[in-house]
DNA sequence: AAGCCTACCAACCGCAGCCTC
DNA sequence: AGAGGCTGCGGTTGGTAGGCT
């Protein structure tokens, strides 16, 4: 059964061409994006609003992060995952950058096989100190240097994979049983943070974000994403109106962590030595 | 060089849930 | 209360690139 969005409407299906990319980005860059249903035929696009939609918050989103994921990511993917199972929403909402689409393909073609051929599913690092453990301990004061010395770092080889800026806040959005899922895994949200990887919005209030910071590391990007970022800056306005309906992560309650220095290095040596990145 | 296999990922599909009337 | 519209989510599919034989 054809979705309703796309009942008497002739859609194409399939990948989207850079017209059609271009056509998204402008409309909604002008407009925001209020009812998707109606984005089609307002930027001429011959697409039904779903999958206006789709693209939008998998490809064309301009606070997205491309490339691979890093290790601490993998790391906070395969803990949140444990505790939450399939939820790919919520376990990205967790990923700033990172969208449930991504999550779960990441997930599937990545972590369930490399899992399956570890003996029961946890890489060494987290069978051994997971992240939840981290996060528990830290809290009880464990120092960070006690724990390097137990997972004989590599500090230069971590470094290399770091392209992250210091930790500022994570878990920003996480709904009330998100808290209690962490809290029953003795985890405090208020201790696991990452890197951002957009801009913090400036209030909860105003829904709006700006082009102009660009965090992407464009040697991640292939040569179509590099093309899609540069249409993004070539045609975005300073301010978008964002709808009123997605949620964004709830910046009053954001919790700033107070400092976690080696978090990163911790997560990595721990995933490296249980595993390697391709 | 050609064919096959595998991994990856963009996009689609169908359903559930929310909202409005 | 319930019907219809819409959005979001999770599962799945299909295309493509790269490696191997």
């Amino acid at each position: 059964m054809a979705h309703h969005c796309c009942i008497n409407q002739r859609v194409k299906k399939g990948l989207w061409s850079p017209e059609e990319d271009e056509k998204l980005i402008k409309y909604i860059s002008a407009n925001g994006y209020g009812s998707w249903n109606s984005v089609p035929r307002l930027a001429g696009l011959q697409r039904c609003g779903k999958s206006c939609r789709l693209r939008w918050v998998n490809y064309l989103r301009p606070d997205l992060k491309r490339g691979s994921f890093s290790p601490q990511e993998e790391a906070l993917v395969i803990e949140l995952h444990r505790n939450l199972g399939n939820k790919w929403s919520r376990i990205a909402k967790h990923l700033p950058g990172r969208t449930d689409n991504e999550v779960k393909n990441f997930w599937n073609t990545r972590i369930k096989k490399k899992l399956r051929s570890q003996d029961h599913a946890i890489p060494h690092a987290l069978a051994t100190f997971s992240v939840t453990e981290y996060l528990s301990g830290s809290e009880q004061g464990v120092s960070p240097h006690v724990l390097n010395r137990n997972f004989n770092l590599n500090r230069k080889s971590q470094q290399d994979q770091l392209h992250q800026p210091p930790p500022i806040r994570m878990l920003q959005s996480l709904d009330l049983s998100d808290h209690r899922i962490l809290e029953q895994s003795s985890c405090s949200p208020s201790w696991v943070h990452f890197p951002p990887l957009i801009p913090p919005l400036p209030n909860s209030s105003s829904k709006t974000w700006s082009p102009g910071h660009d965090h992407q590391t464009h040697d991640q990007l292939g040569p179509n994403q590099q093309d899609q970022n540069f249409s993004m800056r070539a045609s975005t306005p300073q301010s978008l109106v964002i709808n009123p309906r997605i949620s964004e992560p709830d910046s009053e309650n954001a919790i700033l962590a107070p400092e976690m220095p080696e978090l990163y290095e911790i997560i990595i040596g721990g995933i490296n030595v249980g595993s390697e990145r391709n």
